[in-house]
DNA sequence: GCAAAAGTGTTAGGTATACACCCATGC
DNA sequence: GCATGGGTGTATACCTAACACTTTTGC
């Protein structure tokens, strides 16, 4: 295993990630139940754990989620690194953060043991320095959707066009009219219709959509 | 002083930063000659160090600046954090990188030995992932451009809107009509007159104009 | 008076915004 | 047939983009 160098034995390194998803429509946060006494008891926060010497922090973030939660096909891109002395009151931890979206899916509610979707709107305040790194994960997310597709990663691979407009207006806060959302959407052509229709609703059912690449795309979506 | 936990003996973490200045016209970046034997030699990086466990990254960050540099009043923001096992092949090391920026002035070129500023499109490969850094730095930087007053920070407080404009013009590599750019600029209020002109042209002086406030302000200055 | 950069308005095309009614389905 | 959300077009205001000449200064 590759050792860090002698002399600067250092604090330890940790991932953090801030993973949202829309359930029921209201957008909410992971959080996790953290037992750490003295400091840190009956409190809540974003998952995480430590980067172990041999893996990247993207390695070690995989990890953790995958020993922690069961969820699959995360969108996930650095935040930013936290590094204030005393943001863990125990250890000098310095702490690379992730903002993560999941697809809204049946699995996603089934969570193991001390984990919780919070909405954003309930949010309470959160051990180390968790609040703030919420809300730096927030405000991107808010600034991406302005100018990115990241919006697929909140919704199903197909969605249709008032469920990706209600994305827009739960995140943003703000109400959109519902022939120009659709106009300007379709004039980015970055979805296509799917050519099936939503099933058992008790209205008209909508045409089913798709982004045409999985892959982020940069545009101004919104003005 | 605040320890590590004892059994989380870690790669060290180092912050690095890329610099810009505008320098005759041209955008340059600060290299720094690396002479690591047996894998850095002969070659250039950012600059920059390690992080000691006692200072967070940016106390670390000003700390190598002052001793390696003598700029003052950059604008720095924190960049991204690269945690690749063999970006250092000597050493596990994880770098946490800022993206800084230099007022052109006369001190501005006068670098203590083995600084340079180096043209953005004369760029060699550089040491480490330091390539790829700057690649990051750049695109950010653009990026910057377009949505905030960031330019300001890579001009003296007092400019012409010409000097302004050029600064548009270097980094996005494309030609600005210059009545459409005053226009745009002045309906959005961020900079005002002050009443001088410029001296010493061989042509008609231009007004001088600064921003009406230091931060970073955020709006659409390029469509 | 000539060279060099500063400074200034108008028009046309495109984009954003505001707004209301009919349609398809389940019950 | 009624309640519910799906789906569609137009007119206006605003913003963007293209474009050329006069002014001021140093030499």
């Amino acid at each position: 295993m590759k050792q860090a160098p002698a002399n600067t034995r250092f604090a330890a390194v940790a991932v953090d990630i801030v993973i949202f998803t829309i359930i029921d429509d209201v957008l909410c946060v992971l959080l996790g139940i953290v037992d750490r006494p003295p400091h840190y008891q009956n409190i809540e926060a974003c998952i995480g754990g430590l980067v172990e010497v041999n893996e990247t922090t993207e390695a070690a973030l995989h990890r953790h989620l995958q020993t922690k939660t069961t969820l699959q096909n995360l969108y996930i891109e650095q935040l930013y690194t936290f590094s204030e002395i005393e943001r863990d009151k125990r250890n000098r931890v310095i702490s690379v953060s992730y903002l993560g979206l999941v697809r809204q899916s049946e699995d996603v509610t089934s969570l193991p043991e001390g984990l919780r979707w919070c909405p954003v709107h309930e949010l309470p305040k959160l051990a180390y320095d968790h609040s703030d790194m919420f809300a730096v994960a927030y405000s991107r997310l808010k600034g991406k959707l302005a100018y990115t597709t990241i919006a697929q990663f909140l919704l199903p691979k197909t969605f249709t066009l008032t469920e990706l407009q209600r994305v827009y207006e739960l995140i943003t806060g703000a109400h959109i009219d519902k022939r120009n959302f659709r106009k300007k959407l379709l004039s980015l052509d970055v979805v296509k219709e799917t050519g099936r229709m939503q099933e058992g609703m008790k209205n008209r059912p909508a045409a089913l959509y798709t982004f045409k690449t999985t892959k982020l795309v940069e545009l101004p979506l919104l003005t």
